[in-house]
DNA sequence: CATGAATGAGTTTTCATTCAT
DNA sequence: GATGAATGAAAACTCATTCAT
């Protein structure tokens, strides 16, 4: 069960010192990140966790003092990553337009959820604390700052509701793991509603 | 935890036979329905549910004889009540074209979502039960289907696509519980871009 | 579970005043006895007992203010029953030698037996109580009585032994309720087993 | 209560790996064996199992999954160790004739019975279940086996009978806790009982 | 560092029994 | 008498976390 607070100072995992350590601590932190990604933050066992990284539980906690620190390393990689492709992102459209960037930032997104799947697993768990909701704020400002640059430029409201809505709508093909067709029908159908959307708000 | 498999036959409410039953019940399910919106199912506890009703634990099981069987009492309340309000919906909007049913729908979707906000959160669990699985397979059917009607009318692929989508976009709206100008920005942001979506393919 | 002290002066159910009532309390241990036949004294619920004689749990403690007190009085119903029956075969075996008394004890209590499972689930069950215990010794009393007539006499030790012995021996063939050609032929071995014994020990 | 229909795959007790964990393993299931024989299944509790142990219920859970997997742990340990008594009872008693393997039968089964009173508090719990019904099975088969040897042979029907019943002779005494003399001459009587039976059946 | 045994509070669920109507 | 709602102690079982080796 997701603790009610979890306070921003959360023990986070020890710097391994030697090679073999930090070996286990990739290996540990890997096992649990599919299995998050797989079952969910609850669903998921700190037992099974060390099990499938071939450790025992007590390793596991050598290096993860609990069962939330271990999801906020994961998140807090994840979001890192996040981060840096966002940075990355703003470089290459500066100029674009609206609507142009909202393609650019949707294939950064859709790749980064496709291959963290964890990470949206992770960072929208019902029950609030301050720590995850930090790490959306972020999000929502390094989204919301993207379209702040073009010509004409989004209205800085509209672009934090923007920032608030893109990340949610790219969780929604997530949810639709047997159907591949549809997955990827779906998500060009967002892809293309939010250009329009755009699109149309530059004409105006 | 959720359990992997919900199968069909899983224990359905007693129906309380004396009028002091009926307000338990009553009470009970509001009590739960309460705690797994605030919380989710996970951090939801059964002696919590009791509690909060001012019952007895074994009053609780005396009508809901599962955890699994009394979120699957309140969901299946709540889909009965979505499922009324789509059919209605359909005979208001014959005739419309896609754009205004889609306004419609959004209204629809938007008060059901704010008001019902244990819906989603007991429709989308992670893992997958059949029983939840069909409960949005119907939903997703009935959502199609009122794409079905309009003059252009919208092809049944990008309907099933829409259908999927829809009622996901109705819940980015509510975790922005602590910030309701945000919220209703966010919503009339959806509506506006589905609208566009749905009469720029109109016009193609 | 079986308290495991149980005082000899249970509370026995309550006299009905009508016919109603008559009626009711029949049904009620009729149900209770096929149940407590069927899995046994633990596994049977007092709900289930009520709900097989369509009657309400309220309506099953009213006559019954125990579930101990159920067994124990279904159980002394019994136990009278099989000690009239003992009684009327002492008349009729009396110059009998101890061969053919055996042979009657057997037709006896094998009838009773086949005819009253719930007696056998009833009387034997693990713990001690002291009830019980006594229900026992006067079926031992009984037996052993029986065999203190014939000519020559069987030495008052072994009727005390024969009296234990003889009523666990006829438990063995209710076991066998799939296997009817077994148990029929276990029966039918027990009781020439039993004839010659005791004939060799007459012809000592 | 006991489950109905206790599959074949009944999770097994965890393997300690450590010495430690052997020591406590062996008090468990010795702490469990006890209580077994004295209350019956049912009436024995977990806490109590892991309390008598001197143990948390955690760790008696870590090695025993269920109750039920810690009962069919003990039993079939000591279905295991008659099978080896019964078999080694086998090589001894080629060559005998009926009557001398039913004696020393008797003295087999008399003193595995005496010595592990958990057994058939085990094996014949009310309910059948498919795992024990293949234990008494199995017993029933190597008893019969014993009796195909001698000369002149006992015939097939008869020995499956013999088989039924002998164990379940056995039980018998096991009953008369408080009253040593009785249960020796009881025994006695049981064991002279079945010799004089089969001896007669091989002067026929 | 590594291990896995050990803990115990907390969770779901059952059921004999009581009580208001 | 009759009903069925209500109770709560107790049971089986889980799992994050700690600790001895």
């Amino acid at each position: 069960m997701v603790s009610e607070k979890a306070s921003a100072k959360m023990p986070q995992p020890r710097a391994p010192r030697q090679k073999r350590g930090h070996d286990r601590v990739a290996a540990l932190a890997a096992s649990a990140t599919e299995l998050f990604a797989e079952k969910g933050y609850d669903a998921t066992t700190m037992t099974e966790i060390a099990a499938r990284a071939g450790a025992a539980i007590g390793t596991l906690y050598l290096f993860f003092p609990t069962k939330e620190g271990l999801a906020q390393a994961i998140l807090a990689e994840h979001a890192e990553e996040l981060s840096t492709r966002l940075d990355a992102l703003r470089e290459r459209t500066s100029g674009l337009d609206a609507a142009a960037i909202a393609d650019a930032l949707f294939s950064v997104l859709g790749d980064f959820m496709a291959s963290h799947p964890a990470y949206s697993a992770l960072v929208d768990i019902p029950g609030d604390d301050v720590w995850r909701r930090s790490m959306r704020a972020r999000r929502r400002q390094q989204i919301a700052a993207l379209f702040a640059g073009p010509e004409p430029a989004v209205p800085p409201a509209q672009a934090e509701r923007l920032a608030v809505i893109v990340p949610q709508m790219m969780r929604i093909p997530l949810a639709l793991v047997g159907e591949k067709r549809l997955r990827d029908g779906v998500l060009e159908e967002l892809k293309l509603m939010l250009s329009r959307h755009l699109g149309a708000d530059a004409e105006r």
